[in-house]
DNA sequence: ACGATAGTTCGAATATATTCGAACATTGAA
DNA sequence: TTCAATGTTCGAATATATTCGAACTATCGT
């Protein structure tokens, strides 16, 4: 996979993040990274089809909230926690805090 | 202008009011409330016209963000603060201290 | 070099949002 | 009741997002 992207913490944009958070799989996925650390892309599919994930996970890459990186032949993907926390103080703490049920696996 | 809808509290959803939140003309908006308190639609608009501002007040209003209240010829907006704060503990103080400037008005 | 696995990219269909002018509704005041 | 001011609604153009199958790429193990 060419060299995937990822902006740097000062060109991350607010409204990009809450964008990407606004999804109810984009948001799933992030509360999973939160609380279960690291994954593959696979893993957290909600047993939509690989493209749709891969969309996805594009959308929070660029946003800034988290950062792939290619481990052996799967995608490790990783919260970018510290990075948002410095950059915006509590909003993380405050969308995971919410808890809501958001998106039921298929 | 019919009866104006407002979600109660507990029906307001985390994905939607991070939707709402997403657009830079609404921030602002919901900046502007936040920090001056109560204000009319046209107070508010950024140099876009009266039928753009009132789609972003709806969906402000439909993602149970801003109260809007008839008051006499004019239409007061006010921010749901102490609900949406008690929803969503520490969201609303997250978004407003990141002070981005997100929008320039016309 | 081949096969298996994990993701990406492409393309096209569909869905959803944004924008703004024009017409309409509501109110208070002259 | 006519007017001016404030917003809403409608409609249509445009833009943007989502979805997912199919084809492609990269990596590791055999």
């Amino acid at each position: 996979m060419r060299t995937i992207h990822h902006p740097a913490i000062e060109e991350v944009a607010l409204s990009q993040v809450l964008y990407a958070l606004s999804d109810p799989v984009r948001l799933r996925v992030v509360q999973q990274l939160a609380q279960g650390g690291e994954a593959t892309c696979s893993a957290l599919d909600c047993g939509r089809p690989k493209s749709s994930m891969s969309h996805h996970f594009r959308v929070l890459r660029e946003a800034g909230l988290v950062r792939t990186r290619t481990d052996g032949p799967v995608h490790m993907n990783d919260l970018r926690r510290s990075e948002i926390d410095q950059r915006f103080p509590g909003l993380l703490a405050a969308v995971l805090a919410s808890g809501q049920e958001l998106v039921r696996p298929r």
